[in-house]
DNA sequence: GCAACCTTGTAAGGCGTCCTGACAAGGCCA
DNA sequence: TGGCCTTGTCAGGACGCCTTACAAGGTTGC
């Protein structure tokens, strides 16, 4: 009767578990987000916030990392630009492409969601123990770099597909 | 310009690094599932298979540990029924029910999903080393049980929210 | 300098997944 | 027996994302 999870029946696979932690901490996150002024972001828009900073970027290299279409990304931009987040200004060096950029109030909004997800961090390492919780990081960061190197600030102008070995 | 990861720009919240690995995982595993036998069953598929086995399970059971509303897994067990891996079958003990349950076909497609599964994290346990993914394995599967017990087969009859403190 | 081709972004429409609201049929209890 | 709760289903809709098609602007080869 009694059995550990290494057993058949209550063993549950490494995807799960990562999406009940993911979906854990991101709750936890939204949670304190809604009752923010910014409460009016979704999850959806967060592809511009991870991604756009100080110049902007173009909506096809905000679809790359994110792995989107620009249709789909196009939309959420729309959807941030009425909402006052986010704007497209001519890029200077090709008349076709626009550079989406945050607004003051994007900016500030991306600060005090990147200070929020700090402070939930932080409460797990509390939760669980910060060396195991810094452990994790770690470990998620190198699988990050070699799984979705495209998602990655500092590596996305790596060569892609590395790790096809 | 050389910066760590704990610097300001390319730091990723905790919630995104692990939906990369849980996606990255993921999609090893679909790779291998799409090109067996059992093609045809999609990732929406995974509620019923994760927590039926057995007797068979009331399909307000399944929808509370999926954290889904009936209706929408009503239409999972519907499209599982026509592909021919699940049944429903009336519940002895209440007429309105029915226990939902795996065809043989179905015992077989879950079965061969977790060994799948664990082929998966074996080859990550070789890539990242054994020992780290059998740490991470151990910390996701505490914080499951605390963050949410309801999806934990073992713990699906503990008391809910004990997770409020 | 110009035609052929590629890239950037947009418009229109569709699909999958999930939701809310409403309801019939069956169980539970005074 | 009547009122209330539970189980599962039907209908309709929201949302996030996709595919197809296209106009406007670059780029390249001759």
């Amino acid at each position: 009767m009694t059995r550990s999870p290494k057993d058949t029946d209550a063993w549950i696979p490494l995807p799960g578990l990562l999406e009940i932690a993911s979906d854990a901490l991101f709750a936890e996150f939204r949670a304190e987000l809604e009752q923010s002024e910014f409460g009016d972001i979704r999850p959806t828009h967060g592809c511009v916030f991870r991604f756009v900073q100080g110049q902007g970027l173009r909506l096809t290299d905000i679809a790359e990392r994110a792995k989107l279409t620009k249709q789909s990304v196009g939309e959420i931009v729309d959807d941030l630009v009425e909402r006052g987040y986010a704007q497209r200004i001519p890029d200077p060096d090709d008349r076709r492409a626009k550079l989406i950029c945050l607004t003051e109030r994007g900016e500030t909004a991306q600060a005090y969601g990147r200070k929020l997800f700090a402070k939930v961090e932080k409460r797990w390492a509390e939760r669980y123990g910060a060396e195991r919780i810094a452990a994790l990081r770690e470990l998620l960061e190198e699988i990050a770099a070699r799984e979705a190197p495209f998602a990655v600030p500092e590596l996305a102008h790596a060569e892609p597909e590395l790790a096809s070995a």
